[in-house]
DNA sequence: TCGTGACGCGAGTCATCGCTCGCATTCAAC
DNA sequence: GTTGAATGCGAGCGATGACTCGCGTCACGA
């Protein structure tokens, strides 16, 4: 941020301008994401626009933390609520969150994954993933039979990795061959064999 | 294409200009790709990449199927000859041959993964998934307990998209507590339990 | 009420880039 | 050797887009 908006016009005006980022993302694509036409579905002047923001690579990067930070907020509130439960329902609770928060704004997901040239990006999805992850590693090392072979850390990242591509293509895609219900199914069934090998 | 190459002066322009858009996308990333870059690079005017090919993202495409084509390929050729193993080590091998493919141009594959906007990448990374998915399918139905829960299909969407994000975050993050046999033994762990679960 | 700084404007600058076109050069067939 | 097609060149056109700057307007404290 170039400078803090001070008066409550300019908060306005700023919060317009990343609402209308976000809009243009979705309505138009990355490529036609430009200052001008951010400023013009903000309806306001480009100018006005560098006033706050120093270029518009941080346009994009605002709209793309939040998007995150949305993402990540609903899963790891989920997983926080039911860290005592048994092992089945958590994953598949977890695996619900994922998979609803993703699916909250499929087209700008869309824009977000697979169209997004922007290193921030891949900056913002680890975070999340790291949330995740740290909470699974310590669920793992808490278990019972937790000297079994996979070791914590690795038996995180390996679950993980996998879920939250297995939610985001199904989301994505939307295979007719699997409706929602089995694609939880299926994630239990896949995280429960592996721990369980 | 705009035109076929017709004496071995021009297609070997024309393998330049190709040449040169890969080394362009790896050295310079996908913001800097430019059809003047392009063409500087391949030693050659923008007139003559223009006489083969129609536009700037028609270059990308061609970078685009050969890298994934070269993939598919050697994944697919492993899997094909050892279609009659057992299920482990057949897992075991293709995995393997999965992240050989991606390990061989580690520095193409970050932009290819992370950084292309193009629709078509999408396209041409979905072949492959379709290819390796219907082998894994009619693999899964040959099966004596076929009958068994996750239907063929089903499972073969569930163990594709799962391992190859695992072998595509491993090659590009390459997380220092996984190393590479432990990874493909995790691998043959994750999709074995699920399948006997 | 008045003055000062925050705010907003939008035409315009400067650079880049995709792509073309007229011309020079090379190749191959006769 | 001649000729026509294939190839190659590179200055430059037209468009776009990121970003600026000088000038009005508005809010708020005194």
């Amino acid at each position: 941020m170039r400078k803090a908006p001070q008066q409550a016009r300019s908060r306005e005006t700023v919060e317009r301008i990343v609402a209308a980022g976000r809009q243009v993302l979705v309505a138009d694509g990355y490529d036609a994401f430009s200052t001008n036409r951010v400023a013009a579905a903000a309806g306001v002047s480009p100018g006005s626009l560098y006033q706050y923001f120093p270029d518009k690579a941080s346009i994009l990067e605002v709209v793309i933390d939040r998007y995150w930070a949305e993402v990540a907020d609903r899963v790891a509130a989920s997983l926080a609520d039911r860290i005592g439960e048994a092992g089945p329902a958590m994953v598949r609770a977890t695996a619900d969150a994922l998979v609803a928060a993703l699916e909250a704004d499929r087209a700008l997901l869309r824009v977000v994954a697979e169209e997004l040239p922007v290193q921030r990006n891949r900056e913002r999805r680890a975070v999340l993933e790291r949330r995740v992850r740290e909470l699974v590693t310590t669920y793992l090392a808490a278990r019972p039979d937790s000297s079994r072979r996979p070791s914590p850390a690795v038996a995180s990242w390996i679950v993980v990795l996998a879920i939250e591509n297995l939610a985001l293509r199904w989301v994505l895609d939307q295979p007719g061959t699997v409706g929602r219900d089995a694609l939880l199914d299926e994630m239990v069934a896949l995280v429960s064999g592996y721990l369980l090998a």
